[in-house]
RNA sequence: GUCCCUAUCGUCUAGAGGCCUAGGACAAUACCCUUUCACGGUAUGAACCGGGGUUCGAAUCCCCGUGGGGACGCCA
């Protein structure tokens, strides 16, 4: 059997976390056993749905590097099968018409509310071998509900969860179609899942409750019930659910914080899952590794120091190119000219060891671009007079160093050091707050290296 | 209210009855490295929700509490 995963969300919004995680996974899984992984939209929901946020998901789903075998396929365009399987379902019986008001079951609710018991439907328009319907009300466009079964139950062994089990008592005859015609999301996976040949359903646990009722559908449609595996929540670093109000982002958003994608598939993958004490691996090794017996069954809480430790290691292991590439991007967003005729990419090797995202890195490599003015608190703090006239006698020792390099360099500065019987970092600080605008940096001779012989001479001229 | 799921360091987790004196990672703390800040290295502290069983033996199996989450729509 070949596995055919898929992921369904419902264009309502961007790419969360959360779903990112399910698309991961089900991708995996299907990498994992050579199967496909089939994007489907799930765009009933006319009045939310919106084609902006087909767009936001792919986009998302693109800078994962999440690719899909199939589709998408949109349940929209899906509508003439769903009503013919719905027609045949009447004609078996296993559904039926029924013309009970929202107004009626709106009451019916409240009454079971009141009585402190499960709202559910009761079934009055359902048929029975000798049961007499109420006759059929003027003016009422009826919906179709499924014949859910009475008695028994309805277990199946999820992948993650373990055996779970619900008795058919808990589970009310269902509305399959609105009084529209149109069919209704319960309905709608199912046909999907069935005609698409779904093996694994990989999705949120939010989606438990409505397994035993799919599972009766496809059951009474005569479908293969896939296997199932229900994935826990992620909860918000405050250990909050996630909403829409409360934390959600995009995964896009990390894109703009200055995260590596590949740090947040890492990351990801490592949430829930695991493979003994491997912390740090690359897609291709989780590909392999990949299996569902070792998900967590309960809700993990997104810890973002973690990602951000993750997002150092590979930024560390990245191509300097690629990096350099990202800092200019970030750097002419904020408008900064990164047109200069300096070797950007020996800047970017100097800080990869030293940040922990992209915007760091940018931020870093921004006075290796334009000339950063330290704050004037700064500038009080550590260009005293002085370290201005340390900085003096340097100027002139580095205006004379004829071949500039770093051991060149450093020894112009230790000779002011010298000069002016102070310790290193009297000159060092300085110099740093001169030259970038702030009083930390890599290797104080590597940086002048880097920033070439004009620039640190006219920086120190401003001074 | 009813039903379902869930519970190991602050966080993510390893753990399939003896390998557990409960391991790893992030974070924390200390020290080392260092011209600064980082990076890196070394070390330390830190957990089996509670109570009953089962068993020679329980973090692991069962039951009951308790905490957390979810579902109960002509939403998805």
């Amino acid at each position: 059997m070949t596995v055919r995963t898929r992921f369904a969300p419902s264009p309502t919004g961007f790419l969360h976390i959360g779903g990112a995680r399910t698309a991961l996974f089900s991708w995996a899984y299907a990498r994992r056993h050579g199967g496909t992984f089939i994007l489907r939209i799930e765009d009933t929901d006319v009045a939310r749905s919106t084609p902006e946020a087909v767009q936001a998901i792919i986009d998302g789903m693109n800078w994962l590097g999440l690719a899909h075998d199939e589709g998408p396929f949109y349940q929209m365009q899906r509508m003439d099968r769903y009503k013919e399987v719905i027609q045949q379902m009447l004609k078996d019986g296993s559904a039926y018409y029924c013309y009970t008001s929202k107004e009626e079951l709106d009451a019916l609710r409240a009454e079971q509310e009141a009585k402190k018991e499960k709202p559910r439907y009761d079934g009055r328009w359902r048929p029975e071998a000798g049961k007499t319907l109420p006759s059929v009300p003027a003016g009422v466009e009826p919906v179709v509900r499924f014949k859910n079964p009475t008695t028994g139950v309805v277990a199946w062994e999820d992948q993650v969860k373990g055996r779970i089990e619900i008795a058919n008592e808990e589970l009310d005859d269902f509305i399959i179609a609105r009084a529209d015609g149109t069919p209704t999301y319960n309905f709608c996976v199912v046909v999907d899942d069935w005609d698409m040949g779904i093996t694994h359903v990989i999705r949120g646990d939010d989606h438990v409750n409505n397994t035993p009722r799919q599972i009766n559908v496809l059951s009474a449609l005569g479908a293969t019930v896939p296997q199932y595996a229900h994935l826990s929540m992620i909860l918000g670093d405050d250990g909050q659910k996630l909403s829409k109000r409360h934390g959600a982002v995009s995964v896009m958003q990390y894109d703009e914080d200055g995260y590596l994608p590949e740090a947040v598939l890492n990351y990801l993958a490592r949430l829930g899952w695991s493979h003994g004490d491997e912390e740090l691996f690359s897609m291709e090794q989780f590909v392999q590794w990949f299996d569902l017996d070792h998900i967590t069954a309960s809700a993990a809480q997104f810890n973002t120091e973690k990602l951000n430790w993750l997002n150092a290691q590979y930024i560390k292991a990245a191509d300097n190119a690629r990096l350099t590439a990202e800092a200019k991007k970030r750097l002419a967003g904020q408008g900064v000219d990164t047109s200069t005729a300096l070797d950007l990419e020996r800047a970017v090797a100097l800080y990869k060891e030293r940040v922990s995202s992209l915007n760091e890195l940018a931020d870093a490599i921004h006075p290796f671009c334009v000339t950063v003015h330290a704050s004037e608190e700064v500038r009080a703090q550590h260009l005293t007079e002085a370290a201005k006239a340390a900085l003096a006698t340097l100027a002139e020792k580095l205006a004379a160093v004829s071949e500039w390099v770093a051991p060149n360099l450093s020894a112009a500065i230790k000779e002011t050091v010298a000069a002016h019987g102070v310790k290193m970092p009297a000159v060092a600080i300085p110099l740093r707050v001169a030259l970038l605008g702030q009083p930390q940096s890599p290797s104080i001779d590597q940086v002048l290296e880097v920033l070439g012989r004009e620039r640190v001479l006219e920086r120190l001229q401003a001074v």
